[in-house]
DNA sequence: GCCTTATCTTGTCGCTGTCAAGATAAGGTT
DNA sequence: AACCTTATCTTGACAGCGACAAGATAAGGC
């Protein structure tokens, strides 16, 4: 049994773990096909047989994001307290601790955004934001309930974006800027 | 005199010119320097000598995209009815109407936002932006508990980067949405 | 034991950004 | 006018990239 078999027995998610690894470390634009072949030890044309192409990977790099973001979301949304600013937190939360997954699943122009197991999962997610966010006191009539659904999502999604572009001040901390918001 | 004398005359204009049209036409990923160099019709180092590099280019292409930026946004705060909602639609207006370089103003991965003139023009727009956000908090809606600029900031801007990620309904549309959540 | 299929490697192509070296032209100096 | 310095642009090269084709290797069904 050589050190490397030929073979290796789990490439794809050891290919999807160095990916993330590397969209983490490094940013989207130095995951490379060939930079993940290396991480893992295999050739450069191995992740085609698993993806097809860099797209294909990159789609399955998000919907296993969204479905991470949805799980936790779930989460927060069933947890004590005010399920909306929960919500708002766990979204945060998730865009500041996986930064390089959040951009990925908020970029289309790199996603296949056809893929049926993608739009599944992001749906997944979305459907959890907006129920918690319909059944927030915000009113009875459905129409506004909707509204102020997609207020809060803009609201806290703009945060994030701002937030990881570097936008928001530093003083104070980001965790009291977001309470301010959620207040 | 041939058709193409050796010294163009305007060669930085025109790269950037060309830059910002491959950039709405096709997106950032394909906004390489040989493409402009291409479309201009010069060889392809000759971008080289005005921009240093490519994060040299688009850092000078975002700048320019910011100046605009604090134009459209000054412009609307100066203009009749509620400053507040007219800066908001002025805001989405830009988006909506060059998301390419909106989308590369707000890409510090792929900038160099140590530039003076860069961190000049975004200080000038976001100077507008806090001004006149400071003075008329955004909206009575309760999903926007925030009462600051900050919030309407993170709203809006939250609601074009939806926008141009394609997440938002395309019923009712967009206007309708925005009027909506501005309201 | 054989054959089909899945998996992975090797080699190649055109594309990219960047650098080095040279060609060309413009402007100032004498 | 002649020269020289500088700015501008071209050519050529190199490594890294995604994608494709062809071949090597192993696993599983018969």
């Amino acid at each position: 049994m050589p050190a490397r078999p030929y073979h290796h027995g789990a490439l794809r998610a050891a290919l999807l773990e160095a990916a993330e690894q590397i969209l983490e470390r490094d940013g989207l634009d130095q995951l490379s096909l060939r930079a993940i072949s290396r991480a893992v030890g295999v050739s450069h044309a191995a992740p085609a047989h698993h993806f097809g192409d860099l797209r294909g990977l990159l789609t399955v790099l998000a919907t296993l994001g969204f479905r991470r973001f949805a799980i936790s979301l779930e989460a927060a949304a069933t947890s004590a307290g005010d399920p909306l600013r929960a919500l708002g937190r766990a979204y945060v939360q998730f865009a500041r601790t996986q930064p390089g997954l959040f951009l990925l699943m908020f970029h289309h122009k790199v996603l296949a955004g056809d893929d049926a197991d993608f739009q599944q999962a992001t749906a997944e997610a979305f459907a959890t934001l907006s129920r918690v966010a319909a059944v927030s006191p915000l009113g009875t009539d459905t129409a506004v309930r909707g509204r102020g659904a997609l207020a809060s999502w803009c609201l806290v999604h703009g945060f994030c974006m701002l937030m990881l572009d570097g936008r928001l001040p530093s003083q104070p901390g980001l965790d009291l800027l977001l309470e301010e918001l959620l207040a």
